[in-house]
DNA sequence: TCCGTGCTTTACGTTTACGTCAACGTCAGT
DNA sequence: ACTGACGTTGACGTAAACGTAAAGCACGGA
């Protein structure tokens, strides 16, 4: 009997839960990311256009322009079609892995270095008179 | 007796290596991200230009803007001072780690998407009949 | 001496991703 | 009827990160 008991969001209640502005959101939806239904003039906002509008967010964490963001929800949305498309359809995932697994590796790069700051760090507080001054210039080697 | 045969770089020399342009180099330098020497007009790198360059461009494959690895390397290069400059350090590093973190976190769960898409792709083309045509629509439903 | 190649500066153009008004609709509450 | 609160559509502004000429120096080779 329930007839359509969905949850719907309002673009404050996204904006909000994001920590977005609503202006975002609709630029989103001027670039095809998003397109909610509509009441009257006002958007209502499915849980499938949260999720999309999450993994846009996501996707705009690892530095991928929104352009990409929309190629990559699109496919992946429609991932249907001839034996032609798929076989397009993986070699753009195996793109993108290539992609994700080089980030992960400078990543990876980057928090070992931090790891060797934060310990020399340490070790100058550590080792150093209580007083303030420049610290002993320890030729700040650094490799890679 | 050999008076300094340290390598050096010129901008071209850069821009090959690591597949930019000799514009955005000097725009980096703009930016007060890299200072190389002077022969004459031309511009001369040295092997730490080049590793400040390196950084930058991780950086950038990051989604870092250039202000942020600027404030970065900067903050990198010179982590002498007092030691409330160093706790402050100490402070950036975190948060800086932070950052990754959550990146690293978003990268493994594309990863898995990725990987289910490719799953069902593969599954697919083994399945389906050779020739053309919209395939089976199984509910794409997609969690998180 | 002229030519091509490589590097330089100056300067305006472009794309992306929104920010920031401005002006208006609409509905609940008083 | 008036007031906010929330939402809407333009439309213009802007910061970032270069791209793209345009014009010139400097030097080695034919």
């Amino acid at each position: 009997m329930s007839a359509g008991g969905a949850r719907t969001y309002t673009i404050t209640e996204l904006a909000t839960e994001f920590d977005v502005t609503a202006r975002a959101i609709r630029f989103y939806e001027d670039v095809g990311l998003l397109t909610p239904q509509r009441a009257g003039r006002n958007r209502v906002y499915s849980a499938g256009d949260r999720t999309r509008l999450k993994l846009t967010l996501r996707g705009k964490r690892l530095g991928l322009a929104l352009s990409e963001i929309k190629q990559l929800v699109d496919l992946y949305d429609a991932d249907n079609g001839s034996r032609q498309q798929l076989e397009a359809f993986i070699e753009v995932l195996a793109e993108h892995r290539r992609l994700l697994e080089r980030q992960r590796e400078d990543i990876e790069i980057t928090l070992t270095e931090i790891d060797q700051h934060e310990q020399r760090c340490r070790a100058l507080l550590a080792g150093g008179r209580p007083g303030a001054g420049a610290a002993a210039k320890k030729a700040p080697r650094r490799s890679s």
